[in-house]
DNA sequence: CATACTAGACCAACTAGTCGGTTTAGTCAA
DNA sequence: TTGACTAAACCGACTAGTTGGTCTAGTATG
């Protein structure tokens, strides 16, 4: 798929597939009602996608950059304080956690329904939390420590640990439909990285 | 379901049911598929369980029965002292990890697929959190201080962050195909105890 | 005989994907 | 402006196979 030119036709599929594969996950969403929501007729849908999968690769891609975008293009970036800078990104997307992530993480709903059936889509995944990963290091950076440092991680240590925490956290709001826990998530989290930093 | 009598035709469904969809989730495994893993015909299927999502039910009843023997039922418990029962207990779960969610957690699996198809499989799961919970709260009481305390938390809290870290490193172990994941989540929850119980 | 269980053919509904044909938008010559 | 031509986008009935679930005909055991 190439980003620079995204149809209409595309978008609407991609929104609405979002949609449902968030509700129902990838394979109890069939495709009759994607066309359905997105009203599109099969045809224009394999004719924007060669397949079922291929929307999911592609819509992992969108789902990315749409998500990358909002989470690292808060006005923190402006802050010139590294450790300033690290703790209003955490308020950012804190802030940003509901809108994001209410209705769970699209990367986590496909990554686990798919990571034993569907190499490709399991591959895709794995790649965009490594980018994830990647851009959370960098920010996270004030708070590591050399690994002789007792008690202290690594800047990619933290970023493993805060995705930990916010898929783990999606997972029991969603279960127990208590928002609460992603809250108390971020919560702890910043404590954690501020103690580390003090 | 009643447990004092489970018969070997329901046992043996249920064994093949729980690796299935541990592997390709709830949506996507068949009830042929069952039938043909447990070595039974849909006649004795339909015999044992009157529906699919009846089975998801039951499935996990007995999966969480299971899996909390295994969890609680370690060498830990005669260990008097709470603090050093506490330790022990993370290390027990820490090397049964592997044995008990290499391939995910059925509790975090079904909940998130079927948290907005199906009511009822979601309010078992959210009943099943909330039974760990409990009895984490219990083990993990050392650690807990009272909440006026400058960054501390509840027991209920440290249970809840247990389960966080659990769930969160298991979706991410099985995504990027590295345990690593799930023994540093075990590591760095140590320390997190350790630290607030001195 | 009666009750519990098993077998697997069968069914209506649904699935991903296909295919022949139509509409739309743009290009170019006259 | 007009009309001929083209190519991409679109349509939805259709197919071949699968789905959860039913049903009748059995078998084993008391």
């Amino acid at each position: 798929m190439k980003w620079m030119e995204v149809t209409s036709t595309q978008e609407k599929i991609l929104q609405a597939a979002k949609t449902l594969m968030l509700s129902k996950g990838y394979p109890a969403t069939t495709v009759d009602e994607i066309c359905a929501k997105a009203k599109v007729s099969k045809g224009s849908f394999y004719h924007a996608f060669s397949s079922k999968e291929e929307l999911g690769v592609s819509l992992l891609e969108w789902y990315h950059q749409g998500g990358t975008e909002k989470i690292f293009g808060g006005s923190f970036n402006e802050v010139k304080d590294p450790k300033k800078k690290m703790l209003e990104f955490l308020d950012h997307v804190d802030r940003s956690s509901k809108e994001l992530w209410h209705d769970g993480c699209l990367l986590g709903n496909l990554g686990m329904e798919l990571a034993e059936t569907s190499p490709k889509i399991r591959l895709e995944v794995s790649s965009h939390f490594k980018k994830l990963t990647h851009r959370l290091e960098a920010i996270f950076e004030p708070a590591a420590q050399s690994k002789a440092a007792n008690g202290g991680y690594s800047a990619k240590e933290l970023a493993e640990q805060f995705l930990v925490m916010l898929e783990g956290s999606i997972v029991l709001a969603r279960v127990n439909k208590d928002w609460g826990v992603v809250k108390r998530g971020f919560q702890n989290f910043r404590a954690h990285l501020q103690s580390l930093s003090q």
